[in-house]
DNA sequence: CTCGTTGCTCTACATCGTAGAGAAAACCGA
DNA sequence: TCGGTTTTCTCTACGATGTAGAGCAACGAG
């Protein structure tokens, strides 16, 4: 499988925290909360379409339940083998930090126990 | 501070675990190990050129001290700056992470303690 | 029916990832 | 000395991803 990006994996995980409230502007709210930044809107909306093509993502068109004003939202929502690529990236990120040696550990100010080794 | 991608965090990585040997070629090897994947030459070099552009890693010419074949190394050490980088990338990674909720993590097969509240 | 509101589609461009051809720099052997 | 061999790096091209906002579509309120 092929490994996700940074920004797909944010997304992937804003749409899976958000579950049935998974709305594209939602989305970018959750990510704009997690780092801090501020996105535009095709910083979420683009990406969000790759993943659909990916099959990472399905969306469905605007459900005609809410009782709001403007144009109807699209919901998101992670497919298996969006979970599939999420539980590869976090794989892939551990096994990248468990090889550092400890004197890097105090170059970053961390302590060993971020490694996870409770997992 | 922007956030480094992937590619690069996994570069940092693989320079720091090396230390002081730290040299294109080794890096190759290591980012080889551990995704288990091919990286061709270029795939290795031109991010680690954009790196030290960036200055979160610094670069030193071939030294003539060793006695072996070929053209000298080129030696790779992680700045101060890219030190900042990967510390900043890992607290997005679990900031990303730690809102997950519970349910999700079952679906990825993962138990609550992935989180990193050990640290 | 028109207006404000909301959320999305679309396009363009910048940056990053990926691939391999081929040159540079060293030692080896004759 | 001098080509052959080995090793590592430089360079270029192109595809994939990130980033930005203009502008439109769909709705309810009045």
């Amino acid at each position: 499988m092929e490994t996700i990006t940074r920004t797909e994996e944010m997304l992937l995980l804003a749409t899976c925290r958000l579950g049935d409230d998974a709305y594209g502007a939602d989305i970018r709210a959750e990510v704009e909360t997690v780092t801090g930044r501020r996105y535009s809107v095709g910083g979420v909306y683009v990406p969000l379409d790759r993943l659909v093509r990916k099959g990472l993502l399905e969306t469905e068109g605007g459900a005609p339940t809410a009782k709001r004003r403007g144009r109807p939202r699209r919901r998101y929502r992670v497919t298996s083998a969006g979970f599939a690529a999420l539980r590869a990236a976090r794989d892939l990120h551990e096994a990248m930090w468990a090889r550092l040696p400890e004197l890097a550990w105090k170059r970053l100010g961390l302590s060993l126990s971020g490694l996870g080794f409770f997992r």
